[in-house]
DNA sequence: GACTCCATAATTGCATGCAAAAAGTAGAAC
DNA sequence: GTTCTACTTTTTGCATGCAATTATGGAGTC
């Protein structure tokens, strides 16, 4: 009779954490609403002990405020903070990619950055986008991220860049819609994988500030495309996490 | 025969925390030690429970690395991690003085900037630097980045800033030692002061660009005084923190 | 009608004990 | 001498129940 409702992850903890996560940025909560643990725990299946846990882990990512001796209270988003979560990450991921470029030894070390763009290419040059090219596109962008801050070779930035993408439209995929396939939207694609190329150039040149302005204005294509979703109600309504932003 | 021990704080979880806290830095754990919770609870006379609420605590914090289902291992901080934090710092702070520039409405915002600026110099000018003093200077500086990161207006950055300066050797004050202030140290609160108008001017003209990178070559002084602390052994230490450092 | 104060209800904080998982250990087989 | 395996010990994960704190509602007072 316990927790036997199909997902299956190792602890208690994780899989409330998880659970909880997709409730909150799905919007099963108001902003501003405090949370109560016994209905929720009840709810979730879990007792108290890891509920809190997950809470706790929660409230550190951001979504959830910590009121020490008051409980945890859904945090509430204005698009100000948006722009500033996506700013965020164009700063640090600028700093990653400066470091890169102060730090490379190797050139050669550049090679998981130059096959993920080499694939992106690949990917664009073939037609139209389809639905799962789409989600190779999303899963090839991240492949691109991640080896940016590798290169950085800086466990603190990793660290940092980690906690910033943990809010949903801060990750560098977040505005990225299935809906934008058909739309006029394939130029933006290239303009990213343009900006890509440049990054890694300039990175391979050593060329530090080049590389930090690139991936910072890299990071400002995600803004255009929150732009495009806050004009349009009906799209904004499909972006993850938007039921926590208050216009 | 419960928790009467003193140190007065409301929850046995934010006891814990302080308690625990200072014990890593202090360099009572070796980095790498895994942490047992048992024999630790017992030691800080608290259950398991809040225990292992500290310890995720202070796992978020960086101090622990979190290793799910198998406990916390103290994190190890090397040389570059510890200049990277304090460029990390840097960088955000940078990003503050930044926005601090363009969302400036009104110039009388400035004040709180300017009064601290404004009782730093007093400080300084009135002859050699006791003890006290440096409290109030410490203090004072703490006060101008908190003027900063208000001015700057955003939420999400005054969040990544704190979560940075957490490490104890991240902090705007974290190399500012008591053993300074008899050695040729009164240079570095000077120039210090100059890059505190120097960004304060920039802010008022709108000048984010110079905002931002003065703001990143002041946080570069805490690098200048590290350097100092690594090349003299006693002096390292009581760094704070500094028993986390593998040369 | 607003305010203070107190009683009651709701909610969080925590200690204990047990179960499950991981780590450590010893012995046997190769 | 090495590797695999079974067993023991240690350690983490979690549910329950109780204590302490905080919110709530209502009576009494100004």
């Amino acid at each position: 009779m316990s927790g036997k409702t199909g997902t299956a992850s190792s602890t208690q903890t994780a899989r409330a954490t998880l659970v909880l996560r997709e409730m909150i940025i799905d919007g099963h909560f108001r902003p501003g609403e405090r949370i109560k643990e016994i209905p929720l725990a009840m709810k979730l299946n879990v007792s108290r002990i890891p509920l809190r846990l997950a809470l706790e882990r929660l409230g550190h990512e951001g979504l959830l405020e910590i009121r020490p001796t008051r409980g945890f209270v859904v945090q509430r988003f204005s698009t100000t903070d948006i722009y500033d979560a996506i700013e965020l990450r164009g700063v640090l991921e600028g700093a990653a990619a400066r470091l890169a470029a102060e730090r490379l030894h190797d050139s050669r070390d550049l090679a998981p950055l130059l096959e993920a763009n080499g694939e992106l290419e690949a990917l664009l040059r073939t037609g139209r986008l389809s639905l799962d090219k789409f989600t190779s596109y999303i899963e090839l962008n991240a492949r691109f991220h991640a080896a940016l801050i590798d290169l950085s070779r800086s466990m603190i930035l990793r660290r940092a860049l980690k906690q910033a993408c943990a809010l949903p439209f801060a990750s560098p995929s977040a505005f990225l819609l299935k809906q934008h396939i058909s739309t006029a939207s394939k130029d933006l694609f290239m303009i990213a994988l343009d900006q890509h190329h440049g990054i890694a150039d300039a990175i391979a040149n050593r060329e530090g500030m080049r590389a930090d302005l690139l991936a910072r204005e890299h990071a400002r294509l995600a803004r255009r495309n929150l732009d495009t979703a806050l004009q349009d109600r009906e799209l904004l309504k499909v972006v993850r996490g938007s039921k926590l932003i208050q216009l």
